[in-house]
DNA sequence: TTAGCGTAGATTTTATACAATCGAGGAGTC
DNA sequence: GACTCCTCGATTGTATAAAATCTACGCTAA
């Protein structure tokens, strides 16, 4: 069942197995993860397990109770309106930082990554999807100078994909979303750096509708309108 | 060396520990931690010093690279900048959200809070400053559906912490900052919610010049124009 | 019946021991 | 003299095993 596994440790190669997981549903919201279990599946000892929880559990992909286990956390509805306003706070300001800086280099990866967003498209691979648009965000905000805000986001985007997840198959959706990528880029080479950021905005906007629309539908979404906040502190 | 150690595990014990000696000054920016050295230190194995440091690395305080070792972040004026922007942004957005659904015991907690924060000014408490000035806006924040941001913001708080006490014994801003905590605690019980947010942004914006000034004239902050901003991916 | 207590089993947490990796310094060669 | 390669020491990463903690079940007693 274990593949390559060719990271530069364990314990990061267990994180991205569990991750993968966690996003393809394999351990649904509100399963146990045991450490013994997944040592063996993965055909480690239980150290790097325990540290990949741990990193897992600061993205925010499961919850720990000290002598009881880790938790993949439920997805509430709070938290879903939360990651999506904050996106939406925070994108564009990166945005608004970077582009104005991007040369010709940083064009050229955005192209690139565009074609392998359309390549995974058309293959239909939902999988590879969530990572790439991810991948493409982050790059249109390279050049900004706001580390936190950066890997903030870039835990956000993580979020986000869990989430989109559910709408899995999708394909419209996501046809949308390259071709909203796509304006993106023309805006941002165009040197229209403001109408890009309300440009992206929509784009985030409409990604959230089209989640909300489908979570509402099916009733999905453990733990809806019980808005358990974590008790921080 | 050690003192009590009442945790529930002795990883979170560690990671206390280690944040408050951080905080102090007592491991500088730029120093390497050995794994070796803490879990004699601390009489522990070095299994929970492990975890410790990765915890500490998701909170910002460490960068870790593999089989390299934990080294203390460094502190750069884009990350200061960024973090208070971030503040400014976020705090507000919270306060709009709880101030309206605070009950009597939400104030009571929060008068509580306040007390404790006048004694520790007192006695000149530099350490303990900062946890009750974080407790003090996370409680203004309970009541707010935003567990993301939640988080975010406290994690920020403690950043925030840990850059102002480069300013160390500036009890005078320590007076202004408790005087600002009172003000808002009025505007909330007055209904005033637009105005105390308002006004939230006035005092965040004010630590922040504060600090800035003070950067500025000792010329601390290690690789101030040195904008080495982390690399995502 | 039901509440309280205690023990057994499972699971997590921590310690100890072993393996893998990185970097520095020196021997050898062109 | 400068460069390459290799070995050694130090440090981190992982495995195995022991200790601590929690949960559930069953027993006793009111």
């Amino acid at each position: 069942m274990t593949a390559p596994l060719k990271h530069r440790t364990l314990s990061a190669a267990i994180v991205d197995r569990l991750r993968q997981a966690i996003l393809a549903g394999t351990y649904p919201a509100g399963s146990q993860l045991r450490q013994d279990a997944m040592a063996e599946t993965y055909g480690v000892s239980r150290i790097p397990v325990r540290e990949a929880l741990f990193q897992l559990e600061a993205e925010g992909f499961v919850r720990i109770v000290p002598h009881k286990g880790a938790i993949v956390s439920e997805l509430s509805l709070d938290e879903i309106n939360d990651v999506f306003d904050l996106r939406c706070l925070l994108e564009p300001r990166l945005l608004s930082q970077s582009a104005p800086r991007f040369s010709a280099s940083d064009f050229a990866a955005l192209d690139a990554i565009q074609a392998r967003f359309e390549t995974a498209i058309a293959a239909g691979d939902v999988g590879q999807w969530g990572v790439i648009n991810a991948e493409f965000h982050m790059a249109l905000y390279t050049k900004a100078r706001q580390p936190r805000t950066q890997s903030i986001v870039a835990a956000l985007l993580q979020t986000s994909d869990r989430y989109t997840r559910l709408q899995l198959s999708n394909t419209a959706a996501m046809g949308i979303a390259e071709q909203e990528h796509a304006e993106l880029i023309r805006q941002c080479r165009a040197g229209r750096f403001t109408e890009a950021a309300a440009f992206l905005v929509g784009h985030i906007e409409a990604v959230r509708a089209d989640l909300l629309r489908v979570v509402a539908r099916s009733g999905a979404a453990g733990g809806a309108t019980n808005s358990r906040s974590v008790a921080l502190e």
